[in-house]
DNA sequence: CTATAAATAAACAAAATGTTCATTTGTTTA
DNA sequence: TAAACAAATGAACATTTTGTTTATTTATAG
């Protein structure tokens, strides 16, 4: 006979719990109780508590994540991919009130410098995300050549500098702006075309070699 | 030697722990460690963590109280004191985030039917706010004559019920808007111009007297 | 420098909590 | 219908936390 409750149950009434008072004073009755049982039958559903917090935040990352997928998957063009997961992947926050109100709480869970990061496996799938859009466009040439190992993590860490700053430092309207003028900067870059065309015959692009430009020949054309 | 820390900032670093937490899971050491000093300390300044709680939850209270009365001094007009009093004192706790939340966890602090108010006195004074407010409208003769010992209760649990629709129970922006309606209601009354003279004979104002009008002469006139 | 007040930090009793498990209850199967 | 099995309860227990007290230390006033 299988458990009476499903496990995303489990893990939504334990992430309002943890939303609400973080870790340490949620207790395991209080979730029992959220979910209408006895706090020893949570024990059929986690090894014990921090197993299920650990679990309780993969659960509510993965959906975060699944919904940017979703997002993408819904458009046709590299650049609007780009520009779709963007904005979904920071919009979402603003909706998911307990996941937003928990990693406010608990930092740790999306660290700008992990020595450990407890959710690699999950960030490394974003960062590959990130990788198969770069593909898409320089397949369809709508984007420049870039290192593939290097620019989807440059790209990440942007992104989530942004989350960190929007979301856990401060809510402030400016910060949302500051991220859609790096979007822009990303997306755009910096230079007007006739200077990107300058900058492209100097190797903008990428190719392939990990040679740093010899500074004095800065400005020679 | 006077205590190192004024009252008031002990209250308000109570708040914002009783706020996070609620009162049983709120701990004298969090509330100690916002105040940099330790938990032993603080039974210089209250009795215990209930005391503290009690006091704390008064200082924020009276404060709410002071701003009203702040805002009802600034108008000349007891008409105007009457519309500031009520728009002051429901849109103070959208600013007063701390208190905002903690009467959401706890709403018993404002009970709409207490059989034990454990702040009456508090209340006591705003429905004497109140009055004071309808007596001056009566001596410049802005406003009906009405029963003083019972219509300035009446308005306080009107205006009570409201504050538990719009902050405890809804969010809900309609809340609001219905909260002007009766605001309107009470202070035009629902009879046009000519209906109100027509009520007027009939006994409309308040003449001190107690006696419940026979219904069986309702249509005469 | 002394007296006094404020604060610390440890001690302590009580309460709370995470975890385990004997028992009960619900469901499935023969 | 009864037996087997699974899910859940709720009590027990070891551990931790918490509210409160107080001996000692530190800060301040005179």
């Amino acid at each position: 006979m299988k458990p009476r409750e499903n496990i995303a149950t489990i893990y939504e009434a334990a992430l309002g719990v943890f939303a609400d008072y973080g870790f340490k004073k949620a207790t395991l009755e209080d979730i029992a109780a959220a979910l209408g049982m006895t706090k020893g039958n949570l024990y059929r559903y986690a090894r014990n508590k921090q197993d299920l917090y650990r679990n309780t935040v993969r659960h509510a990352l993965l959906r975060w994540q699944g919904r940017v997928r979703e997002a993408i998957e819904r458009e046709a063009d590299a650049a609007r991919q780009f520009h779709v997961m963007c904005r979904k992947a920071v919009a979402y926050l603003a909706e998911d009130d307990a996941l937003r109100r928990l990693l406010i709480r608990d930092p740790d869970i999306f660290p700008m410098f992990p020595a450990d990061d407890p959710y690699a496996d999950i960030n490394a799938n974003s960062v590959a995300m990130i990788r198969s859009i770069l593909e898409r466009g320089m397949a369809e040439k709508r984007f420049r050549s870039v290192d593939l190992d290097t620019v989807p993590e440059i790209i990440f860490s942007v992104y989530k500098m942004f989350i960190i700053r929007m979301y856990i430092i401060s809510r402030d309207r400016a910060q949302e702006a500051m991220f859609t003028q790096t979007v822009a900067l990303i997306t755009q870059g910096l230079f007007q075309e006739e200077d990107r065309l300058q900058a492209l015959n100097q190797g903008g692009d990428y190719d392939g070699s990990d040679a740093i430009p010899d500074p004095r020949l800065a400005g020679r054309s």
